[in-house]
DNA sequence: TTCCAGGGGTAGA
DNA sequence: TCTACCCATGGA
């Protein structure tokens, strides 16, 4: 099977991936010689299908060695689209960076389609795994997540990441011994079956066309979802004007500007006139200072980079 | 051992 | 609305 999709003028394969930590968590896997994303897509809960993402010139290509259904077919289309946001204009953020001495090189590079996974539910997981932890840990929590509860393809040689119905049939404790997930286990049992049991519906956030604030609001009613997390699925899902103030944030602000007092209102209003993509501003100053430190983000690897930012002893 | 990491929930003021 | 305290886990 071959999917070929055209991509937006201010599209870039490598920005698109690699600026943005998911790229390094289960079930993806990278290639950073020959600049593949490999990845495992789930269709429902007993299908899924191992693709191959490239993108020569100006198409991305999605190959697979399985005999596709149609519907499937279609399903991996819209994947892909959502991963890599190929519906999103981010021209406009790339006018602004033209004309910023700061931040000329993220236009060059058209940089901003942060890579996010292949359904909400996945990445609202993932953010919760990012919370309170170090990366290494992050990664092997994902990891556990698809290893164990993962739907398998047809040849069983990978998984796509678990479906809330899958979840949802897992017990709390289970979920917490075998994927470590601590404290997060119960939040995302909890999340896995609101889903799966109607009372919560993932597309209404997905198509909230209301005010980030609003969307915020909505996120947070999700239990394990506070103030940064709901300000990272907010930009998760196309919104760049809402901040996740976390630990990184804190440390990156203070090393910055160690003369200027750190507080949330003070780094809003120090972004404010990037409105609406402060959050696209701040990640490429972050991602930026992380390349400069450890090298070019294709080449990172999971738990390399884990080690290095602990290692950096902050 | 102790600290802390890309926080969040809860109770009490 | 703000603060203190607790919550699993694992690496340094």
């Amino acid at each position: 099977m071959r999917i070929v999709m055209a991509t937006p003028m201010d599209f870039a394969f490598l920005s698109a991936v690699c600026t943005h930590g998911f790229f390094m968590l289960a079930p993806n896997h990278w290639d950073p010689r020959r600049q593949r994303l490999a990845t495992t897509i789930t269709i429902d809960d007993s299908t899924a299908v191992a693709v191959m993402i490239r993108a020569p010139d100006a198409m991305v290509i999605v190959r697979s060695d399985e005999p596709i259904r149609k519907d499937a077919r279609a399903m991996i289309r819209l994947a892909v689209r959502r991963m890599l946001r190929l519906d999103e204009d981010l021209s406009p953020f790339h006018s602004l960076c033209r004309q910023s001495p700061t931040h000329r090189p993220a236009g060059r590079i058209r940089f901003g389609r942060l890579l996010r996974s292949a359904t909400l539910f996945e990445d609202i997981v993932k953010v919760i795994c990012t919370c309170n932890v170090g990366w290494t840990h992050t990664v092997n929590m994902v990891d556990k997540l698809v290893e164990h509860w993962g739907i398998p393809t047809a040849d069983g040689t990978s998984r796509g990441f678990p479906t809330p119905q899958r979840l949802a049939g897992i017990p709390a404790p289970e979920l917490k011994s075998k994927a470590r997930l601590g404290y997060r286990a119960d939040f995302i049992h909890r999340l896995a079956r609101d889903i799966a049991e109607e009372r919560m519906d993932l597309s209404a956030i997905a198509n909230f066309t209301g005010p980030s604030e609003d969307l915020m609001r909505l996120l947070r009613e999700c239990k394990g979802i506070g103030p940064y997390a709901a300000a990272h699925i907010t930009m998760l899902l196309g919104r760049y004007d809402r901040l996740a103030v976390d630990t990184e944030m804190v440390r990156f602000f203070k090393e910055k500007h160690p003369r200027r007092k750190f507080a949330p209102a003070s780094v809003e209003k120090y972004y404010r006139h990037w409105q609406p993509y402060q959050f696209l501003a701040y990640w490429f100053e972050l991602w930026s200072d992380y390349v400069a430190r450890h090298g070019r983000s294709e080449q990172w690897s999971a738990q390399g980079i884990g080690k290095a930012i602990t290692a950096r002893g902050h």
